[in-house]
DNA sequence: CCGAGCTTGTTCACAAGTTCACAAAGTTGC
DNA sequence: GCAACTTTGTGAACTTGTGAACAAGCTCGG
């Protein structure tokens, strides 16, 4: 009754996926049919074992004494994450970073694509952004549905964030990409990542600060 | 001999550490002269716990029975994240993100200012990017001597991150942000922080799909 | 068909991070 | 000044993630 392979997958491993299909890919492009745990490990940056460890998982089999197939490998983990079908998504909030996004072609090729923008803002509604015109915000539901779309990314300021949240949750979306410098509140079942580049660079100094600290005190 | 308090903080705490300062700005701006740990939690979206832990790594006094004064407490994250001073950054790579990134004035107010803009594409520079002039990347070491730069952003593409890493180690950048999908190799000692938007969406997809086979499985 | 040589898959010990639970310390009302 | 109440700071249990080590298993040459 129980699957034969269902195991749970830790977070950690499964943020690494994406570096491993990534490396998989340079693999490919250079012609490599086989790899080793050690060589993938090298193109990740992470120690092997973690590598066989994360690869174990989902059971996918290398072969002792040879290594991984690369093809067949990146067909396991394309599967494992989803990336056999393409990924609609919605954009909401029409600003520079918004706008920047769904311009930019970078995900497209990795299986997502920008199929909608929107925004409260009337005066942009209406206006071109790369191939797609920028709907109003109330359309939300209509887009989604329209457009299948599973996957929202909020780039609106940090106070209208919530509200484009709620929105989403309601409309059916159950994964949300927040740019927007907020905490979202969402229901259980409801998957947030947020990515805040002040953050990252506040992490940034924050190490920056204390090496100028540490060097002093050595000196 | 020892500084009286220096403790190792843990990196998951460095992380929040921008979070609970964006919480206090909120209350402050709200007017709060106090919050209890639960008040700061609820905001940021964690335990109770973990924020008087997190507090606690630097000595913050809160007050028993009372809570933590916001500006105080807000005064000692400012000066434990370096946000006392500003902090001048250099993009290499003027494609559409790096471009955006420059205009983008959502790090400016938390302390962050991109002074400098470079590319290796002969046409690109003299071009203006909002205030700044794209300046060419053999530059960098003078760019970085005048303008006394100490962290590097990298949104070139993956081929070229590289390359622009290694320069940016020689010219004496110690933390670098990297926007490129690749994994950088640096020598020890320079903190890189990758930001790839692909990656997160391809962890919002792998439970997205997990999610369907799932209920697939209850019916 | 066998032995030498690799490389995987897994176990185990340890490190990092989280949560609980509670004593200590402060405040407020009487 | 004392009792009731609130909230911090922290030791300890627990959970999650990492890295080393090694047995099991595969390939290849002879």
């Amino acid at each position: 009754m129980s699957s034969p392979r269902r195991r749970v997958i830790p977070e950690a491993t499964i943020a690494r996926l994406p570096i491993y299909q990534r490396c998989l890919l340079e693999l490919e492009a250079g012609g490599r049919t086989k790899a080793s745990s050690e060589q993938l490990a090298e193109l990740a940056g992470v120690n092997g074992a973690k590598v066989r460890k994360d690869l174990s998982y989902f059971g996918t089999y290398g072969t002792r004494g040879v290594g991984y197939d690369v093809p067949h490998l990146l067909h396991e983990i394309r599967r494992e994450l989803g990336m056999t079908h393409d990924w609609p998504c919605v954009i909401v909030g029409a600003g520079n970073l918004g706008t920047a996004l769904a311009k930019f072609g970078g995900f497209t090729d990795r299986g997502f694509s920008v199929v909608a923008i929107m925004d409260v803002d009337e005066s942009k509604v209406g206006q071109k952004v790369g191939a797609l015109t920028i709907r109003h915000e109330d359309d939300l539901a209509d887009v989604v549905a329209e457009l299948d779309i599973s996957i929202g990314i909020i780039t609106t300021t940090a106070g209208a964030a919530q509200d484009v949240a709620d929105q989403m949750v309601e409309v059916g979306i159950r994964s949300i990409l927040n740019f927007a410098p907020a905490t979202l509140d969402v229901p259980f079942g409801v998957l947030v990542r947020d990515v805040d580049v002040a953050i990252e660079l506040q992490i940034l100094a924050f190490h920056e600060e204390r090496r100028v600290l540490s060097e002093a005190e050595i000196v």
